[in-house]
DNA sequence: GATATTTGACCGGA
DNA sequence: TCCGGTCAAATATC
């Protein structure tokens, strides 16, 4: 329990993947670096490398990242898109595969899921179940020798914004003024709001890894777990609400960055990573356009 | 009417 | 087979 190291273990399917990543950041970061050289003298001779030609081999680095981005996300958390998304109307196309083994009313499809990996959890204890964000119960369950039952909530942006956060709420057997508060997933419909303050505070901290721990202010629990991959993320104060709302229209364009942009470790590799290249705010979209649908 | 909650059914891992 | 996690219809609330 307390810090998943999935990330760093040598166990880990997703090390060799992050040394992929790697590789190809820092080649698309040399490719940018060449392009910036040849459009500052576009009179110089560059050889035969022409701006399309580093372009191409721009776009080729970013969408190599991601689909390994994405093949190591699949491998280690479960992908719960319901069926009537995928199908969106045609559900018999769809269903002919899986539908051989079993063939419940298309009219019922409770329980068609695949239970969650316990990865990317953290628990809280604490007074209150208020965490600042916004969630929507959606089951309740007796739990075997629980005195009360275990509720269950998932992000109120899972169908908008695809965010995939949910949590388990359930009041402590010995002190029911408590809530224990178990956390799955990262919120990834407001996650665009805190990309730069809180990598801010891992470069200005003597600590980067005390800048991980979650921060409730005056709804502090009273027992926290270090979060993953820096669980500040997963809280927003109030006053941000303002914020929320501007970034709420931004998150919908680059949701799928996300996971890119988070990653601190990323940040302190042996390759020396520019921090900059995190920091700033870059509208990628002006320059590359990423086909989200490829990923899906 | 839209959104949230309740609750019984169902599935899959242990 | 049991139990925990999720779905989705029914119901409640705004």
């Amino acid at each position: 329990m307390g810090g998943d190291d999935t990330l760093l273990s040598p166990e880990n399917p997703c090390t060799g993947r992050k040394r992929l990543i790697l590789e190809e950041l820092i080649n698309g970061r040399d490719l940018a670096t060449q392009l910036q050289i040849v459009l500052q003298n576009p009179s110089a001779d560059h050889g035969s490398v022409s701006v399309e030609e580093i372009g191409v081999k721009i776009l080729r680095s970013f969408t190599d990242t991601l689909s390994v981005l994405m093949s190591c996300n699949d491998s280690g958390e479960v992908c719960q898109i319901p069926a009537s998304t995928l199908s969106s109307g045609d559900q018999t196309s769809v269903d002919s595969g899986e539908s051989s083994k079993r063939s419940p009313p298309v009219k019922d499809r409770r329980g068609c899921y695949k239970r969650r990996k316990i990865l990317d959890s953290w628990t809280e204890v604490s007074p209150s179940t208020e965490d600042g964000h916004a969630w929507r119960k959606y089951g309740q369950k007796e739990i075997l020798n629980a005195k009360f039952p275990r509720n269950y909530f998932r992000c109120t942006h899972k169908v908008a914004r695809g965010c995939r956060a949910t949590k388990q709420v359930q009041r402590i057997q010995e002190d029911p003024n408590m809530y224990q508060t178990t956390y799955f997933g990262h919120h990834t419909c407001r996650a665009t709001i805190t990309l730069v303050d809180p990598l801010q505070n891992i470069s200005d901290s003597d600590h980067p890894l005390d800048s991980c721990l979650i921060n409730f202010g005056s709804k502090s629990p009273i027992e926290q777990y270090h979060h993953p991959s820096c669980s500040q993320f997963a809280s927003i104060n109030e006053e941000s609400k303002e914020l929320e709302a501007q970034s709420d229209r931004l998150s919908e364009n680059v949701s799928s960055l996300d996971s890119v942009v988070v990653w601190p470790e990323l940040m302190t590799g042996p390759h020396g990573l520019d921090m900059e290249l995190f920091m700033k705010p870059v509208d990628f979209d002006s320059y590359f356009h990423f086909d989200e649908s490829e990923f899906i």
